[in-house]
DNA sequence: TATACGAGCGAACAGATGTTCGTGTCAAGG
DNA sequence: CCTTGACACGAACATCTGTTCGCTCGTATA
């Protein structure tokens, strides 16, 4: 088993690997024949049969193009994509989800599953218009990753819309008694006090991300 | 063309991504129809016939599973893969890049490469300790991503080791005349004033990132 | 020399799969 | 009431594709 890969074994192994990332589905044993100008189709089952014994491969019987390569899925995995559904700013309120085809959006970031908490879902990332969110160590041109909910725990960093005011904003929140402690991020800053009935909450802040030009 | 899917096209579509990231190789058409009980096979060729024309996949003739997702692939490749080496504080120097083994370091960030400008060389990560950097809107458990560098255009924000203050900080950088300014994010905090010889350049802002507990 | 075995050949076979086409349904609009 | 277009049906068809099998060749090995 130690035994190297022939030198037919090694070139078929990359020519699945380039031919999945130009097509991004596998190949049949006949292009692989053709392209490595191998003789027979029988050829290349024999040696895809020891390439999956050797762990490399993964073939899947009597199903056509079902060669996986081994290892290759997980890492890519880790990754998440996230649609970039629109703008938040101060004087107006998120734009409302399910008016966003999540098709049509072209604009997305990606990010390591790490930075977003455990489950992928609900969220969505909109660009910081505007200097009124400084006092969360938000700026203009920023990108905020949120995850969609209408309520909120106590110091859970949301991102709200004030119905009096008419206003977003992105505080921590608290719930005190009768009435609500909207704290900024940045200690330096006073908090805001109002009333349960105000504040509608449209989703919890996960992410920042800043590019710097 | 601004027509939402039907239901059944979003159906379709999450189902090849789930097949795909399951199998490795994309879905037949009667796997398709047969897992989402569609009654005839024309009619999921009808279907990613219309996905085809929005772009959200494409579909190779006479190929069996010679379905893409569109911007799949390719997304995935313009991930980015950057090592966490260290930590940046205001008491201290950046850890030498030259004395981290790269191999080592099991601590790593993805992101989308249009968050990190053109080339990927040169970048590493660090995470932020302590709140001395808050006038960059940037603060405790922050992860900031440099780029190496030396030197600095007026304008970039730059990690600087201030001589001989015994000094890491994170400025925007002006060179006027025979003095240097600092200039922090915070339109609210007063520049810093100093000589060039007591400013080490240490590396380049680029991305700065904050994941939310 | 006889035998074993890895490796390769070529052809035929049987499923697996994409394509096509005539037909049907239904809602919107004239 | 008729037309149109989006969407759906089901069956027949034509390839595409994996599998199998008998055979050859060269290199060890007994």
């Amino acid at each position: 088993m130690a035994r190297a890969l022939s030198q037919r074994q090694r070139a078929i192994l990359e020519y699945i690997e380039r031919f999945l990332d130009e097509n991004g589905y596998p190949p049949t044993i006949r292009e692989i024949q053709h392209d490595l100008r191998i003789s027979s189709t029988s050829v290349v089952d024999y040696n895809l049969n020891v390439l999956e014994q050797r762990n490399l491969i993964r073939r899947n019987r009597n199903i056509s193009r079902g060669i996986e390569l081994v290892g290759r899925r997980s890492a890519e995995r880790r990754v998440i994509r996230i649609p970039v559904v629109g703008q938040i700013a101060a004087g107006q309120p998120l734009p409302v989800l399910e008016e966003v085809d999540p098709s049509n959006v072209d604009d997305h970031i990606e990010l390591s599953a790490d930075l977003v908490g455990k489950q992928p879902d609900g969220l969505f990332a909109l660009r910081v218009k505007g200097f009124s969110m400084v006092d969360a160590l938000i700026s203009d041109g920023d990108i905020v990753v949120l995850r969609r909910q209408e309520t909120a725990e106590n110091g859970e960093t949301v991102a709200v819309w004030l119905r009096r005011e008419q206003e977003t904003t992105l505080k921590r929140f608290y719930h005190e008694g009768d009435r609500i402690r909207l704290q900024p991020a940045n200690a330096m800053m006073d908090p805001i006090y109002t009333t349960p009935d105000n504040v509608e909450i449209q989703g919890k802040l996960v992410t920042v991300l800043r590019a710097v030009s």
